[in-house]
RNA sequence: GGCGCCAUAGCUCAGUGGUAGAGCGGGGGACUCAUAAGCCCUAGGUCGUUGGUUCAAAUCCAACUGGCGCCA
């Protein structure tokens, strides 16, 4: 079968705050198992992402701690290679938007779309601060709430009666939350996207032809903006310092809008990850090809951008540093856009301090542990829960009884039996060969799911097959037949070796370290997936670091191998540790006390 | 206000037209290779309420109740 591209392209944190477990179930991990998943297929993968250095989150924290920005985003920039390296996200650019590459990527995109006339000019009124010469965005902005009298009203938002504002002008007497000085309306003049006139390109016809794999609320949302709602334009440009510069006369004092080039970053990674390889016209396949698939891992928050805005800017622009007039930047094929976790029945929150942070988790936690408990409860349909005593419980009953404990009986009666060598099966019973057929037809049953993003009914199906195999245990009780026949236990064990084998290979998107664990266990050679390692960048004025991922010397592969008679097994380890249900305790106590 | 999502066994959830399911918890049992793990048996829930469509609805439609989200 023809390999396909798989372009997986993940969510960019606000580099502004550390990472919690919320973000990781809601697009990062996700990404990694499709990813890791479609290596094994043999497919041609690219996960790209990288922190967003300019949004306005960046600004506000580099004020209270006053840093530059650069310097707040570059700490937490930081900070994520750390955490991915170690919870084994396979990005294979984990870059940022600061980078002269995606600076010249969004101006170019920028032009694009004003030589096709997407862009238009408009003048609108903005709240402004003559003690410090600015124009301030809406959440600096505070004032009286027109609606219930509430006088500490933001310009966004009133948080006593919950009113939106559409502008911060309808506020009475508004003046600036940092030094309370007065404001006033002033003129300002942004480009807008027209996404009208893109919807008539043929928005419509795209979002309802071929979307039945779609998630039914990206779906409805999406179609209801664009057929139902209408979409108006929208500002690209705004009156801040810190960003990208516009390339257009005049706007000396505006940058691109982050909505804008954020989403750009999906396409300036690919370019930066040609590029590094040396290869610049490499990631032409995952963007022009016809065997590719761009698939966005996102939250529910991100849904409009990238179910309708930045489809709009890939056929507005239609095609980016290719001459070809036949072809068109591809646009997504899916986004499986995931809802929120709470924690312990409450919304996570960085400023309540409620959340898992991750780095953190990490060193109490092992990676495989949180990536199965974040995949068994991600929020695939509707909003889920975390909570610490679920942790433990599913560690202990699913992967540790089920799973780990079926290797390590498995391995254990092969050392205790035959010396740890591989024994020979004779030839095979109905239910020897019934299990293998079993477990092998997991690899259509699971991969369907995987390929799906259906990862939750992905470890339950797992889980099943791996229950499958202790029933075969217990139906041939080596441990009994050791006493009367020896060739049945050989039998019997050589079976459940090859099953365990499969299901490691089953196993590996969710569970990539324990997986390799096993593969060395069975004396396999190599390693299932590639190597991941931080770089650094160096371009005209400035370099950046990267996370990177080498999948030249991964031997994975999505299908049965075999593990040979008379092979001599190394002593085998636990692949999971058990619980103590004291630990969920410990945890929530040191969350401190629930927030209000 | 508009729009959308959700409401199924104690708990967590699958199930989109044809005699109600899984896992966990609970109860009972046989075993011992294994991280007191694994295996077998056991739950009888008016599928939120009320109408409607249909030979047939948890599954389609409408209204209602309760919970949640979005309004870029």
């Amino acid at each position: 079968m023809e390999k396909e591209y798989i372009l997986a392209c993940v969510a960019w944190p606000y580099a502004s705050a550390e990472i919690h477990q919320g973000n990781v179930t809601g697009s990062y991990l996700p990404a990694d198992i499709y990813a890791r998943f479609h290596r094994l297929k043999g497919n041609h993968v690219l996960m790209v992402s990288g922190s967003d250095s300019h949004g306005t989150p960046v600004t506000v924290k580099a004020e209270e701690e006053g840093k530059t920005p650069r310097e707040v985003f570059e700490h937490y920039h930081a900070n994520f290679l750390e955490l991915f390296q170690k919870l084994g996200l396979s990005y294979d650019l984990f870059t940022h938007t600061d980078t002269e590459n995606h600076h010249t990527v969004s101006q170019d995109i920028f032009r694009a779309l004003m030589a096709n006339e997407y862009l238009y000019r408009k003048v609108t009124k903005q709240m402004y601060s003559p003690s410090s010469g600015k124009f301030l965005p809406d959440r600096y902005v505070e004032g009286t709430c027109p609606n219930c009298g509430y006088k500490r009203a933001r310009g966004d938002q009133c948080d006593s009666c919950n009113t939106l504002f559409e502008s911060a002008s309808e506020l009475l007497e508004p003046h600036s939350k940092m030094d309370s000085s007065a404001l006033e309306l002033r003129d300002t003049e942004h480009f807008f996207l027209d996404l009208p006139a893109i919807a008539e390109l043929g928005l419509a016809d795209w979002i309802q032809e071929n979307k039945e794999h779609w998630r039914p609320q990206v779906l409805n949302f999406a179609s209801n903006l664009i057929l139902k709602e209408g979409l108006i334009g929208r500002a690209v440009t705004r009156d801040m310092e810190w960003g990208i510069p516009v390339p257009a006369e005049g706007f000396d004092t505006k940058v691109l809008y982050v909505w804008f080039e954020a989403v750009i970053g999906y396409l300036s990674a690919s370019i930066e990850w040609a590029k590094n390889q040396g290869d610049p016209e490499a990631w032409k396949a995952w963007w022009y090809g016809d065997n590719a698939r761009t698939v966005y891992f996102i939250g529910k928050d991100n849904i409009p951008f990238h179910s309708v805005i930045w489809p709009a800017q890939l056929m507005g622009m239609q095609r980016l540093y290719e001459t070809d007039e036949s072809k068109h930047l591809n646009l997504p094929y899916d986004v499986p856009a995931n809802e929120f976790m709470n924690m312990e029945g409450l919304k996570i929150s960085g400023s309540m301090k409620w959340g898992v942070w991750m780095l953190d988790a990490l060193t109490r936690f092992d990676p495989d542990p949180l990536r199965y408990y974040l995949t068994a409860i991600m929020p695939e349909t509707r909003d889920s829960d975390w909570s610490w005593g679920g942790f433990v419980e599913r560690n202990n009953k699913e992967l540790v009884a089920n799973w780990g404990n079926l290797v390590n009986r498995v391995l254990n009666m092969t050392k205790k039996y035959f010396g740890g060598i591989v024994p020979d099966p004779g030839a095979l019973t109905d239910l020897d060969s019934e299990l293998l057929r079993a477990i092998e037809a997991g690899f259509d049953s699971v991969a369907e799911r995987y390929d799906a993003c259906k990862f939750r009914a992905a470890t339950q199906e797992i889980l099943r097959l791996s229950s499958l195999v202790n029933q075969y245990l217990e139906q041939t009780s080596p441990w009994t037949t050791a006493k009367t026949d020896m060739v049945a236990v050989g039998r019997s064990l050589y079976t459940a070796i090859q099953a365990i084998n499969s299901l490691k290979t089953m196993w590996a998107p969710i569970l990539p370290f324990t997986s390799q664990q096993l593969h060395t266990m069975l004396a396999e050679e190599g390693q299932l997936f590639g190597e991941q390692a931080v770089e650094t960048y160096q371009e005209e004025t400035r370099s950046h670091l990267g996370l990177t991922y080498r999948g030249d010397g991964a031997v994975g592969s999505w299908e049965s191998t075999k593990i040979p008679v008379g092979r001599q097994l190394p002593k085998p380890k636990p692949l999971f540790k058990r619980l103590d249900a004291e630990i969920a305790v410990e945890e929530l106590a040191r969350l401190g006390p629930r927030p209000v």
